[in-house]
DNA sequence: GATAGGATGCTCT
DNA sequence: GAGCATCCTATCC
């Protein structure tokens, strides 16, 4: 474990280096609104066969936990599925939907509460063979993680990295701060995709101009 | 380009 | 048993 408590503006991404930088443990205990925005620009590191590769974070989803008809938590929903939901902030909450996809949140908040953010598409930085290789039906590299299964697909991400600490440099899957500071005026909102409940609220967030964000689709009930 | 429908198995009610 | 924090492909315009 690192020493995560102390904000360095001057931390700076480099893949090829150790995997000693990761963003101050305080960071993710404030509210899942401000984690969500400060997100973006991060980079979600994996490590994979002695080598790192990662992509820049640049679409978001807060779900706010108990009080969120949308969140996987809802009205204090505590199961074996979201169990790692719980943990402190900057933990990994990993989930296997639709029968084939696995998505990542980020934990947020205290331990005991339940708040994190879904980590809805990325642009791969490094690695873009490895990505290309894992999502074959991507036509384009803004494609490779465009979307938040597609994000996982392309790291490599699966139930593995649940629970992870995402803080601790040494796991399989670390977060690392924006190698440029991200401009505030470039963070867009607006309603989450694909949610039942709730779908009108704008806990959307995402960096405006990145080809990588996904595309809006609000949720339509599908026959069987 | 936009849209509709199928795939797939886990989770909750 | 119903629904799902999705993605891919075919089809239509």
């Amino acid at each position: 474990m690192i020493a995560n408590n102390r904000p360095d503006p001057r931390l700076r991404i480099d893949a090829a280096e150790s995997s000693l930088t990761t963003p101050p443990r305080a960071f993710f205990r404030r509210d899942t609104e401000s984690v969500a925005r400060g997100l973006l620009g991060m980079h979600i590191a994996r490590r994979w066969r002695g080598r790192w590769y990662g992509a820049r974070i640049v679409e978001t989803e807060a779900y706010l936990g108990a009080n969120d008809l949308a969140s996987h938590a809802r009205r204090g929903l505590r199961s074996a599925r979201n169990e790692s939901m719980y943990l402190a902030g900057g933990h990994a909450y990993v989930y296997f939907t639709y029968g084939m996809h696995w998505c990542m949140n980020v934990v947020c908040g205290q331990s005991g509460t339940a708040s994190a953010v879904l980590l809805r598409a990325g642009s791969i930085v490094d690695g873009v063979d490895l990505a290309r290789s894992r999502r074959l039906a991507a036509r384009a590299d803004f494609e490779l993680a465009r979307g938040p299964a597609r994000l996982c697909a392309a790291l490599g991400i699966d139930g593995s990295a649940y629970g992870t600490d995402l803080l601790d440099g040494a796991a399989a899957v670390t977060l690392r701060p924006p190698a440029a500071p991200v401009d505030a005026a470039a963070v867009r909102s607006g309603p989450r995709v694909g949610v039942t409940d709730a779908h009108d609220l704008p806990w959307r967030f995402w960096l405006d101009g990145e080809r990588s964000v996904s595309v809006y689709r609000r949720h339509s009930p599908r026959s069987r």
